[in-house]
This record gives structure tokens, C-alpha cells and sequence, in this order.
DNA sequence: GACAACATCAAACGATTGATTAATATGGGT
DNA sequence: ACCCATATTAATCAATCGTTTGATGTTGTC
């Protein structure tokens, strides 16, 4: 889950403090000085241990990569299509996925800070993302899209390519436009507080997300 | 559609100059020295006409609104839960609710610069709101959400509020993050033209949105 | 204990930031 | 022609930016 290692040299301790910030400041807004001191360094350590902020702003990116790539690998791996019991296995496989991908984006909340920063700062980059991260965005959100895809092949074999490929944008898009949206979404609910009941909220992905994608076995409406 | 006086005064540059600038440098990035190149104007106009940078921000936004808040007043007003006729025209509302939606999100491409501009420095401020314009923000969605809502109301009549709400995030969900993230959709379908029909999907979110909000007509897996 | 490699520091660098100033230009109103 | 309010300008303000520098501290090796 955590680090193996905790001593917390000024290295790590900058590049903590360098996710707190440009998450809440964004990269322009955020300034050196103000990482270091969060750090409890000097500034020039920046350019001594990262080649300069842009380097800095690299280095916290694969920090949180590090952090956040094992989520998918804890799932079960669903047998190929066509193979005996994939069909269950996918339909289950489809709902530990969409719970696990919430419980990682949203319920992270207040619990550690920096990885909720740590979100913040990967909503970020995936909506307009700095040159140089594009690659490195790529290949963390690979391994949840084969997940996701192979699942989908799974439960509905009949679709080609291209109509696959906008379930899963369909499916990811309700979940990560849940999280980053969170603050308008509150405002527009008019309680700070939604939801009460995470639990609830994602059995309603999962139901919704079955039923648009159209299998059968969610059909009429009961949950599976 | 466009403005009336286009007579171009320097104020006006200014906003439409900010509105591009803001949009590919974010706020921090963006200065108003090349604001004001960008508008032929001098700097220190930002300060005369709008109280600062971050006044000419707001402005900016508020001319981003009035440009685009007659989508959704163009749709025909739907007949309240259970008149003769509403469930018709709620399920014909929803359908041309997504296509507006989508159309003004996501076609505008290419179009006009300062309107694609627009919607990106829209979305960037649905995500992390500058503290100012959290309020105008939520003006300018009220009647988006005023409609999907009551569409949902007329559609599924059986669901509480949590519920209908839900739905509506989900839905709106699917849009928002579709055009938002269609850099990275991009990317990850190794193809930097799609979508290449529109159409297609634009049909493929209705499909997908009056599935998973069950409404019977959309069963099993016709369009309607 | 001397040496070397690495890490950290305070200080200063030039450039740029948003904001301000005072002077000037412009265009009716009388 | 004079006046006043509004626009616009170049120049300058102090502050902050990311980076660089040279000195100092720390550590392990011989």
C-alpha cells in the first residue's frame, strides 16, 4: 500500500511537497520556494535534485504512477472470450472493476492527503496534460483499459471495435467525471456533504453501467 | 449566434484575447502583457478597464455565458409528470437535449478558435474553480440541469430524488468527460482523427444514456 | 586526519510579474 | 475655443519568479 521506505529524505519530502502544491496551485502557480518550504528544504535543491521545476513536475508525476498502479493488478484476471465461465467471470470481474476504479477516485478523500492531491493533479494532467507527461499518462492508464475492454469483449461479444471503445470512454466517463466534478456537482446538489452514502452511489454506476452496456442479465432494471 | 456590435472597442479585444490566452496558459500562465498584444492594446488597460487580472477574468467568463447560454433555450419545454403527451415528448426532449449538448461541446472544433477556447477554459473551471466564478458558474448550468432533471422526472417517475440525480450525473457525465478528455481518448485509440462520424456517436450516448436510465422503450438494445 | 563526493545552505542573479503613475490623446458639450 | 470626462500611452513600481553561484556541512574511505 505505502512506500517500503520511510525515512523521508529531502528527495521524497520535495517531490511530497511538489504534489500537495501543484495540485492546489497548479503548475504555473505553484513556486519553488513555496514547494521547499513545505518541504522543509532550500529551493536550490530543486535544480540540484531535478534539473529545475520542470523536472520537478516530472519526477511527482511517476511518484504518483508509483502509487497508484496497483489497483487493477489486484483483480482477478477473466478467462478469454469464449472460455468456460468467462461470462460470470467478466460480469464480475465488471463490478469489482468499476468498484475498485470509485473506491481509488473518491473514497481516498480526507483519508490521506497527499493522495487526494495526488488525484487532483492526475485529473489535471488528463484533461490538459503538460507535453512531456503525455507519454507517462499513457502508459499508467493502460493497464485499466485492457482490463476494461476485455471485459466488455466478454459480455458482449457482438460489438466491433469501435462500438466497444465508446462503452468503456461511456462507462470511465460517468466514474471520472464524478470525481473530478465533485465540487460542482455538491454545489448543484446543494449539499456539501454528497454523497452520504458512497455505497449507494456506486451500485448506481454498476446498475447504470449494465444496463447501458446491455447485457441481458441486468434487464429489467433489478440489480445482478 | 454572434455578437451584435462587432465594432471590436478595446474592451472587447481584450475579453476575446483573454479568453484565448487564459484558455492555452491557464490563469497563472497567462500574462497580461501578452493578453494585451494579443488585443493590440497596452497593458496597463487590464487595470483601467477591468480593476485588474483577475477582474478581466471574470469578464471573460461572463461573455463566455451570454455567448453560450441560448443552447438550451432553444429546445421545446416539456409538459409536466403525467399530462397527456409528456412521456412522448420527454423521451423526444432527452434525445435532443443530448444531441445539443453534445453538439455545442464537442463540434465546435475547429469552428471558431475563441469559442473552442471557450469551452476549454469552461471545463477548466467546472474542475477546480477559480473562487469568484464559482457562482456565475452555477447560474449559467441552472437551466441545463433544470431540464435533464425534469426530462429524468417525466421518465422514470418511480425514482426518488437521490436516484433521478444520480442519473443526471451520470449522463451529463458521460458528455463532459468525452469532450474533455478527448486528447487522452485520443491517444488511447492510437487515433488522432476520432471520432470520425459524429453521428455515430452522439447515437451511441443515447443509446447508452436511455438504457442505463431504463426507460422500457429502450429495450432490449433498439433504438427508439 | 586528510581527502573526496555528495548534500545543503544563504545570497544574489536577471528576468518577468501585476499594478501604478503621470502625461498625453481623443471626442463631444457648451 | 475652452473644458471636462474618458481612453490610451510609456515608464516605473516593488515583488516574485526560476536559476545560478560559491561557501559550508556531512559522510564514508583510505
Amino acid at each position: 500500500m505505502t512506500f517500503p521506505e520511510l525515512p523521508h529524505d529531502t528527495r521524497s519530502r520535495l517531490i511530497e511537497s511538489a504534489i500537495l502544491t501543484f495540485a492546489a496551485k497548479g503548475f504555473d502557480g505553484a513556486g519553488i520556494r513555496e514547494i521547499a518550504k513545505g518541504a522543509n528544504a532550500n529551493s536550490a535543491l530543486v535544480a540540484y535534485h531535478f534539473c529545475g521545476k520542470e523536472g520537478l513536475f516530472r519526477e511527482a508525476l511517476k511518484a504518483i504512477f508509483a502509487r497508484k498502479s496497483c489497483v487493477v493488478s489486484e483483480l482477478a484476471t477473466i478467462p478469454p472470450v469464449g472460455a468456460p465461465g468467462a461470462r460470470q467471470a467478466a460480469l464480475q470481474g465488471f463490478q469489482d472493476y468499476i468498484r475498485a476504479f470509485f473506491t481509488e477516485l473518491v473514497s481516498c478523500q480526507g483519508s490521506d492527503p497527499i493522495d487526494e492531491a495526488a488525484m487532483i493533479l492526475m485529473a489535471r494532467e488528463m484533461q490538459s496534460p503538460r507535453p512531456a507527461s503525455a507519454p507517462l499518462l499513457l502508459e499508467h492508464l493502460k493497464p485499466y483499459v485492457d482490463h476494461l475492454t476485455h471485459c466488455l469483449q466478454v459480455l458482449r461479444p457482438d460489438l466491433d471495435e469501435d462500438a466497444l471503445f465508446a462503452m468503456g470512454v461511456s462507462i470511465q466517463g460517468q466514474i471520472i467525471h464524478f470525481r473530478n466534478s465533485l465540487g460542482i456537482i455538491r454545489l448543484i446538489r446543494g449539499n456539501p456533504a454528497y454523497p452520504e452514502d458512497l455505497e449507494k452511489v456506486i451500485r448506481h454506476h454498476i446498475d447504470f453501467s449494465l444496463r447501458g452496456l446491455g447485457v441481458p442479465e441486468a434487464f429489467p432494471l433489478p440489480r445482478i
